[in-house]
Order: structure tokens, then C-alpha cells, then sequence
RNA sequence: GCCGGAAUGGCGGAACUGGUAGACGCGCCGGACUCAAAAUCCGGUUCCAGCAAUGGAGUGUGGGUUCGAUUCCCUCUUCCGGCACCA
């Protein structure tokens, strides 16, 4: 055993070891022997982004640290690993670097394999899958065939932002700030034929299948339910008349109570009564387009002044029969309900808003626990709930008895009833890009869109395709284009629209059940292997990733390919990593952004941190906060620096043992050294103490469970016992924290242990150590020691269990058992408190009786001292933990 | 703007169901070793007053419930994530 800590060697020896046994192999029901139960343990794939981020590893830390301990514990464990493949990053690095797409990507995968491998992950790699080969994305087409044929995918026209300089679509991330990326031309909507897929069919299902999901954040699902965003109102009939013709305007409210406070309607710029009334008039024509102009992001629709402009429209009242003008409002959205709102400016801010910008009338039709109303401005208690007041025959009604009756009023009419409406819209996937999985379709002249039959399938993506800005590549191959129509056999053209990523990652979890079934999506093998025991990713997926692989689960089911409802029975969204910004301002406000890593901190005297310094020239840098780790804002760490410097066990130690998986992660180095000073300090521990341990292992022929020490070990060797009692209650806080994955105090857990080892032991009792007490405890605390560390640095820890004389392989090796006799305690102290304050401690037998702690507390020198001769009230007593004397 | 989170020493964080606030680590201060430095080891370290014993304050802000609140409720502030074409 060499005497000091050496990462590079331990580590390539464990890697070498655990690759040569196939210790990360998931086994098969029928190859598990002794019928383990399985775990499949599954992190969010990675987007092959050219190298790993801390995110990454993170991430595939948690999951291997959760993988471990279940093997631990006696699973049969499938931790399953494979690419995000395809994506618009990969067309941007083309359009850098004039490399296909296809070309970046398979490089990039290398890459980080490789750098993956290097961290110790107990991946199964035989399962890897890319979602960007036809072999995984032929079942992307033919699904969407199968959605296609029971009605669950059709065509309709979606919004995009329209690039009018380069001529074509882009991505919410391309536009900024209203104006596309590479030409700054304004973005403008427009309106394209795309492929949806019908998600709101399952909104009820989705929503209510929540709460069977126990093992999910309970955050999460809020958002989820929010998102989906179930809402229970009254559609309302606002008739009119067009040009001798009959109609209706049509809203949806949750606030059908306040109809009588209608003053005014408004519709959304793309809706066709708008497009009507902009025909005759060419200033609400020029508002119209205005509205069309910038993004279609919903974040930035929100934040607009709200403007409007009226149309000259008139609708009527259902019920009183007022005429109401109609107005174009760009807060109105065209996705939500039917496109028009009424207004009530009264008891809706933002109608009240509108109302005050545009004079229009106020008029309070709800009383709020008798509350004066004032149109001056705004208060929040104007929306809530009360009594109708102003309302002809609905007076005196609550919101309730008020929606009831107006909506049975306009049910009689024919101009309106109770509905549900939804927040969820169905999931657009058309994608006007290259680097996606090509749809099925095929435009024929003569039989319109025809899908591809499925012994066509896949319809292959050309690899060698290189985009260029100018749009869709696929547009100028003839190769790609030209097909014939399966129907009628004339020559036709193909679909070059290829479908949103999301897809691909909404199922790759059950094809790493099978990756090799060629003849099916899946086989019988995903009946063993899912659903996702527990699933671990970024909280930013919380609502799009997880509820399209919910959708698409549902679909599956239905198709009857698969058996379960819900994909992911447990959840853990972890926290973002983040880091400094540091940046300076140069001539005409351009701004250099500079690594963390490139800048050193002036610290003052009491190690409080006074400025920052670029280290290439020693001169200042401005911080600009802390933001999640970014190309654009050069604030990212590299782990692979970390894992050369170090050591994959350091990096993975530092990841855990710095914040609770769940919270954002502040980046910072100086944490790293500890982390690393620890595995230095715990190796040179286990090389100075070898000698008895491996004795004391021989001895035992390797076993480390089932210690006997004498009952009387406490009066014969109390420090042998109060070590044994720390290093249980350790343990026993350790088991408790892998389980709630706090792995942070598990890491500190394995920090405390070492330390009470070191603390309990001297050179005497080691130069004196034969058979015995000592080295029975200390051969036991180190067994214990190296399982409660393992899942988190598994290469040091492996090293040193046969170094050590333990017997078989620590992969396979139990979690350790608390020793609940170890725990016990004679005598306890106890906490001592007047009116709620500490004034002092009390030692009293572990088997005092409650009358007894009160007498003894009620006599403390402190209690009188504190008490200032007062009569005790009552005394609190909680066993075990304190007394509080009340006076 | 809407939805969801978070806030504790100089720093990352701990405190499980309301019961000793600051575990563990970083940084800093002091000491040992060294010609010296690095590394390592030992001790101290929430703030204020005090030589000390001890006392007072303290978990983003302001309020509430309780014998007792970092923990539960309400208010506000700041920061982070998502908002349907980044993944």
C-alpha cells in the first residue's frame, strides 16, 4: 500500500477492475439467481454539447451515488446512459465551423464517454442509445404514424418567428430582444401549417394521475397542475350582427358573476374578427401589424404595455342587452380559451388598466365585505370574491348562487353554459430544421399529405448536410425530396419539416430496456425493467420534458405497448450550477467577459472578500452577481481540469458534500481542496493503522459484521465504547440521509467518522495492538466508514477495503447495520431552560422518570438564580432532549 | 407579467416530526515542525459587552400563534428556475 493518497493510479486501477468484471451490467430476470428485485435508476441523458458541465456531473454523480446504495441494499440495478442527439446547437457549430451536424455530434459523444467513463460511473454502456441514429428515431416516425392513424396527431397552422432578412424560422432563444440573432432584422409571427400532437386529450388524466405519484417533489407537481391549468368558468355568447348576418363573439370567464359589469369587449390581434374590421380600417390595420411584430414567447407577450385599439364593432349584452364596444387588446391571447375576453374593468386588473388607459367606463358590480369602491386606482381586493351588488335580479347573490344562475340564464338563451376550459395546448413538433427526426409524410399533388408506410420506415436523415442560416438544407436535396407518392405512385415530394427534440426524450427511458430489438419499439424485456424507479435531472424540466414522457407514456399505454401508466415512480430535481460573472466594460459599452477561474479575490483582514483581480494583468474585474454557467457569460468550470488536478472521487466528493442535491450549487474552488485534503487524510489514516486492521481482517477471515465485545465493555474500555456509540449514531444518521438523498451530510457523516477513528486511537494502544477491544473497533468503524463513503468517492474506497484485508468486493458489500446496543447511554445530559431560554445542563440517569427531571430542574442553582424567586408555572419536559421551566 | 422555489457566521451549508442555532468543510487567527517556505499537525473562530464567570442580540424584512419558532401562519424585499422552437 503506498503511503500517499495517489487518485490517478487508484482510480485507473478501480475503472480497469470494475470494466474487466462488468460490474455496472444490469442482469436480466432470468440471469438474477436469487431473484433480486430491480432498480432502475435513470439521470436525464445529456444534450452532446462538445464536453461535460458541472451540471452533468452533478447529476450522474447523484444518480451513481443513489445506483450504489441500492446495489447495497440487494437490487439488481440498470443505470442506463445515452445522448440527446439532436438539436439546434449542432446546427449552429455547423454554421461556425462548416462541419455537419452528424459529424460534430459523434465527436462530441466520444468525448464525453470518455470524459464520463473517467468520473467511475457504474454505467451500463451496453444499453447506450442516440437518438439521432435511425435506429432509434425509426420509432419516433412510426409512432407518430400510429398517433396519426386514432386522430391523436393532426395538422393545423402554428405561429413562428419569421426572420424576414434571412428568410427563415427561428428558435425563442435565437430572437432577442424582438430582433433575430444574426441579421437584427425585427422578427415578425407568421403563420405555417405544422403537426400537433393531441396532449389535451389526456389533460384530465395528466392532471389527476399527479397525485398517484408519491415519490414525486411535491413542487413539481404543482407547477404541473398549474400548467395544465384546469379552470372551471362559464362560456358567454356575446351576439352581433356582420353584414346582415347573424353571429356570435364568444368568451370564456372564470368571473361570470361580474357579466354585469361588462364594458367593453376585446379580441386578440390574430383573431377574425379583428382581421374583419383591420380590412376597413387602415389604422387598426397598422395595429395589427404592429401586434404581429416580435416574438411570440409568451414571457414577452406578458410584459408588454397593454394597448389596444377599438374596432368600430359592436356586440350586445346577453343580458341587458347593452351594446358593447369591441376592442383589439395585445394582452389578449389567441391560444387561450377562444381568443376574446370581456372586460370588466372593475373587478380585473388588467381590464382595469385597459380602462383607465382608454377612458372607458369602470363599472363595480361586486361588494367586497361592504368596502368602498373607488375608480382612482387599483386595489387587490377589487378581484376577490362577494356579494353582487348593481346586477338587476342577480343583487344580493354570492358568487356561487350568481354563476349558477347567470349561466342557467344564458344556457335558456342559447348564448352560453358551464365549461372547463384548460391552460394545456397540444404539442406543436414541427420543426422547420434539419437536425431532427424527418417525418413521415409525403406531399402528393393528387392525394394531398399521405403517410409513410411503414416498410418504408425509417425515412433516413442525410448525414452530410452542412445548414448555412438560410433555412431547412433538406430543402435543396433532391435526393432527400423526390420520392413517390405510396398511394398513387406519382412522383411527390417529402415532408423536410423534422419534429421537436422533446420527442426523442420522451421515451428513451424505455428504450434502454431493449436498444437492440430491431424488429419492434419494444419487447418484453421493458415489462421487467420499467417504469423509472427514480428518476434525476435539472429542475428547469420540471414541466415540458416530464409532462410530454407522461403524454407519451399515456399514448403507449393506450396503443397497448406498454403496461403502466406513469414513467418515473420517484422524482429528485436537482438545483442548477451556478458561478460568478465577472466582466469589464470597454470603449463604446462593449463588455469582456472573463472565467472565475482566470480571477484571484483580495481578501481584507478578517478573510471577508474585498475586490477581485484578473490574474494575467493584476488589474480589477466588475462582478456581475452569480448566474447559472453559460458560454455567453464565460462563466463555466470545466470538470475535466478538476478531474485531472484531483481525481474523480475529489470532484464527485465535492459535488456531493458542498449543497443538498436539490438546491442551486454556487460554484467555488476552494471547497475542492478540502474535499481533497479528506481523501489525502483518510488514506494516510488507513496506511498508518494497516498493520492492525489487516490483522484484525485475517483474524476474521475478512468478515466485518456481527462484532462481539463484552458487555462490559463501557466500565472496561469507555473510550472503546464512546467510540463505538459515535461511530453508530453516525451511522445511523448516515442510513437516514442516503435515504432522503441529503447526500451532503452523508459525505460529512463519512468526515465525522474519520475523525472520532482518529481522535480514539494513539501510538501506545497501536504498538500494543493485538487481538482485542481497540482493534476490533477500529476494524469495525473502518468497514463501517468504507461503505458509508463509497457511493460517493467508490475508487479510494474500493482501493482500500482489500487493502485492508475486507472480504470480497465492497461493490457488492451490505450497507452497514446500526448497532442499536452501541448506542446506549447510562447517563444523559439534558438541556435546561426558564421561560424558553438556555441557563443551564442537567446529568441525569437515562431511566429518570419525568417527576424526577421536574424536581431536579426546579431545584437547579440556575433556575432559582434566573426564576428571581418567582412561583414555577409548569414545567415542559421533553425526554431525552431538555427542560423548560416556566415562571 | 404569470407559475414554482430559495434566503442561516467572512463563505458552502447542518439542525429529521416546533425543543441546545451554527454539525461538517472552507477561510481567517494563534501555535508546533522547518534555516525559511510549502505541505502536515494542534488549538481558536456568530456578533456585542467583559480579564473572566457570565449577560445581551441573532436564522432576508415586519407582524402573528406557542412554555418554546430557522421550522407553522400572514406581509414585504431580493435572488433563482419555467413560461410551450435552448435542452
Amino acid at each position: 500500500m503506498e503511503p500517499v493518497y495517489n487518485p490517478q493510479l487508484i482510480e485507473r486501477e478501480a475503472q480497469a477492475h470494475w470494466d474487466r468484471s462488468g460490474a455496472a451490467r444490469a442482469l436480466e430476470p432470468q440471469d438474477t439467481g436469487t431473484g433480486r428485485p430491480k432498480f432502475y435508476c435513470l439521470c436525464m441523458f445529456p444534450y452532446p454539447s462538445g464536453k461535460l458541465h458541472m451540471g452533468h456531473v452533478r447529476n450522474y454523480t447523484i444518480g451513481d451515488v443513489i445506483s450504489r446504495f441500492h446495489r447495497m441494499r440487494g437490487f439488481n440495478v440498470l443505470q442506463p446512459m445515452g445522448w440527446d442527439a439532436f438539436g439546434l446547437p449542432a446546427e449552429n457549430a455547423a454554421m461556425a465551423n462548416k462541419v455537419p451536424p452528424a459529424r460534430w455530434t459523434y465527436d462530441n459523444i466520444a468525448t464525453m464517454k470518455q470524459q464520463l467513463k473517467s468520473l467511475g460511473f457504474a454505467i451500463d454502456w451496453e444499453r447506450e442509445l442516440a437518438t439521432c441514429t435511425p435506429d432509434y428515431y425509426r420509432w419516433n416516425q412510426w409512432l407518430f404514424l400510429r398517433m396519426l392513424e386514432c386522430g391523436l396527431v393532426y395538422r393545423k397552422s402554428g405561429v413562428v418567428n419569421w426572420d424576414p432578412v434571412d428568410r427563415t424560422v427561428l428558435a425563442n432563444e435565437q430572437v432577442i430582444d424582438g430582433r433575430g440573432w444574426r441579421t437584427g432584422a425585427v422578427i415578425e409571427k407568421r403563420e405555417i401549417p405544422m403537426y400537433y400532437m393531441r396532449i389535451t386529450a389526456f389533460s384530465e388524466e395528466l392532471l389527476a394521475a399527479l397525485d398517484t405519484l408519491p415519490g414525486w417533489p411535491e413542487r413539481v407537481k404543482t407547477m404541473q397542475a398549474n400548467w395544465i391549468g384546469k379552470s372551471h368558468g362559464v362560456n358567454i355568447g356575446f351576439p352581433y350582427e356582420l353584414a346582415g348576418e347573424n353571429k356570435v363573439l364568444r368568451v370564456f370567464t372564470t368571473r361570470a358573476d361580474t357579466l354585469m359589469g361588462v364594458t367593453f369587449c376585446a379580441v386578440a390581434p390574430e383573431h377574425p374578427l379583428a382581421a374583419h374590421a383591420a380590412r376597413g380600417d387602415a389604422k387598426l390595420a397598422a395595429f395589427v401589424e404592429e401586434c404581429k411584430r416580435g416574438s411570440v414567447m409568451e414571457a414577452d407577450l406578458a410584459q408588454m404595455d397593454k394597448k389596444g385599439m377599438p374596432t368600430g364593432l359592436y356586440v350586445t349584452h346577453p343580458i341587458s342587452g347593452e351594446k358593447l364596444e369591441v376592442w383589439v387588446g395585445n394582452y389578449v391571447l389567441m391560444t387561450y380559451g377562444e381568443g376574446a375576453v370581456m372586460g370588466v374593468p372593475a373587478h380585473d386588473e388588467r381590464d382595469f388598466a385597459f380602462a383607465k388607459k382608454y377612458g372607458l367606463p369602470i363599472k363595480p358590480v361586486i361588494d367586497v365585505a361592504g368596502k368602498p369602491y373607488s375608480t382612482d386606482a387599483w386595489q387587490d381586493w377589487y378581484a376577490e370574491h362577494g356579494v353582487c351588488v348593481n346586477s338587476g335580479r342577480y343583487d344580493g347573490m354570492d358568487f356561487e348562487h350568481s354563476v349558477d344562475a347567470i349561466a342557467a340564464d344564458l344556457k335558456a338563451r342559447d348564448l352560453g353554459d358551464k365549461q372547463v376550459t384548460w391552460r394545456l395546448r397540444d404539442w406543436g413538433i414541427s420543426r422547420q430544421r434539419y437536425w431532427g427526426t424527418p417525418i413521415p409524410i409525403i406531399h402528393c399533388a393528387t392525394c394531398g399529405d399521405v403517410p409513410v408506410p411503414d416498410d418504408q420506415l425509417p425515412v433516413v436523415l442525410p448525414e452530410d448536410c452542412v445548414p448555412d442560416g438560410s433555412g431547412n438544407p433538406l430543402n435543396k436535396r433532391q435526393d432527400f425530396l423526390a420520392c413517390v407518392c405510396p398511394s398513387c405512385g406519382k412522383p411527390a415530394r417529402r415532408e423536410t419539416d423534422t419534429m421537436d427534440t422533446f420527442v426523442d426524450s420522451s421515451w428513451y427511458y424505455i428504450r434502454y430496456a431493449c436498444p437492440d430489438q430491431s424488429a419492434a419499439m419494444v419487447d418484453a424485456r421493458v415489462k421487467y425493467w420499467l417504469p423509472v424507479d427514480q428518476y434525476i435531472g435539472g429542475i428547469e424540466h420540471a414541466i415540458l420534458h416530464l409532462l410530454y414522457s407522461r403524454f407519451w407514456t399515456k399514448v403507449m399505454r393506450k396503443l397497448e405497448l406498454v403496461a403502466f401508466d406513469e414513467p418515473f415512480a420517484k422524482l429528485l430535481t436537482q438545483g442548477m450550477v451556478l458561478n460568478e460573472i465577472f466582466y469589464r466594460k470597454a470603449g463604446e459599452g462593449r463588455i469582456t467577459y472573463y472565467n472565475p477561474a482566470d480571477v484571484d479575490f483580495v481578501n481584507d483582514d478578517s478573510g471577508k472578500r474585498a475586490g477581485a483581480v484578473l490574474r494575467a494583468d493584476g488589474l480589477p474585474v466588475e462582478s456581475d452577481g452569480i448566474g447559472t454557467m453559460s458560454k455567453s457569460k464565460n462563466n463555466g468550470v470545466d470538470p475535466q481540469d478538476l478531474i485531472e488536478q484531483y481525481g474523480a472521487d475529489t470532484a464527485r466528493l465535492f459535488m456531493m458534500f458542498t449543497s443538498p442535491p436539490e438546491q442551486t450549487l454556487e460554484w467555488s474552488d476552494a471547497g475542492v481542496e478540502g474535499s481533497y485534503r479528506f481523501l489525502r487524510r483518510f488514506w494516510a489514516f488507513a496506511h498508518q493503522w494497516q498493520t492492525p486492521i489487516a490483522a484484525e481482517s485475517a483474524r476474521r477471515k475478512g468478515a466485518f459484521d456481527h462484532y462481539q465485545f463484552p458487555a462490559d465493555l463501557a466500565a472496561a474500555r469507555p473510550r472503546h465504547a464512546a467510540l463505538r456509540r459515535e461511530v453508530h449514531a453516525v451511522l445511523k444518521q448516515a442510513t437516514f440521509d442516503i435515504q432522503r438523498n441529503q447526500f451532503n451530510t452523508v459525505a460529512s457523516a463519512a468526515m465525522k467518522l474519520l475523525n472520532a477513528l482518529n481522535g480514539s486511537l494513539d501510538a501506545a494502544e497501536a504498538a500494543a495492538s493485538g487481538a482485542g477491544a481497540a482493534q476490533a473497533a477500529l476494524h469495525e468503524g473502518m468497514g463501517i466508514l468504507l461503505r458509508v463513503l463509497y457511493p460517493i468517492a467508490p475508487h479510494v474506497c474500493h482501493a482500500l477495503w482489500s487493502a485492508l484485508g475486507y472480504a470480497g468486493e465492497l461493490l457488492d458489500a451490505p450497507w452497514p447495520e446500526v448497532d442499536e446496543a452501541a448506542l446506549h447511554q447510562d447517563e444523559i445530559e439534558l438541556v435546561l431552560q426558564v421561560n424558553g431560554k438556555l441557563r443551564g445542563r442537567l446529568t441525569v440517569p437515562s431511566t429518570a422518570t419525568r417527576e424526577h427531571i421536574e424536581s431536579l430542574a426546579i431545584t437547579h442553582e440556575a433556575v432559582q438564580r434566573h426564576g428571581e424567586g418567582r412561583p414555577v408555572k409548569k414545567a415542559i419536559v421533553v425526554p431525552g432532549k431538555l427542560v423548560n421551566v416556566v415562571v
